[in-house]
DNA sequence: AGCATGACGAACA
DNA sequence: GTGTTCGCCATGC
């Protein structure tokens, strides 16, 4: 366990999408942004691997900028992510969120700092 | 130390 | 509008 800023950032992480509403999703790329490093989604992405047994961290409700479940691999099963979606009321077609800019939820907008 | 990879994203052809 | 390349930051070999 390395005590490098990266486990600050793991937390933050894990803490923004504890706060995705439920129903709702966000991408990597937003929560990178928001944690002030905007080029570090795949960071993102990263932390979400590890998050993957925390029942805390709603990582289904993470997907890439286009709405692609890029990551349900990486869940117990390649349709895990799609079934906590549909239980949500998110619609998945061919492993991609249907209007997904409408349930966009973008923590840069919605936690507004100031 | 250098090279390859990755749950991404933006730029370029 | 699609396909490819580069940048990003951390990990593994």
């Amino acid at each position: 366990m390395k005590e490098t800023k990266g486990h600050r950032f793991f937390l933050d992480v894990y803490d923004v999408v504890r706060l995705v509403p439920y129903g709702r999703v966000t991408t990597y790329g937003a929560i990178a942004r928001y944690l002030g490093s905007a080029s570090a989604a795949r960071m993102v992405g990263w932390a979400m691997n590890a998050a993957q047994g925390m029942q805390d961290v709603p990582a289904h409700r993470v997907v890439n900028r286009i709405g692609l479940l890029s990551g349900k691999m990486h869940f117990e099963n390649p349709f895990k992510m799609q079934e906590m979606l549909a239980s949500e009321g998110i619609v998945v077609k061919t492993d991609k969120v249907i209007n997904f800019e409408q349930l966009f939820w973008d923590p840069v907008v919605e936690l507004q700092i100031g």
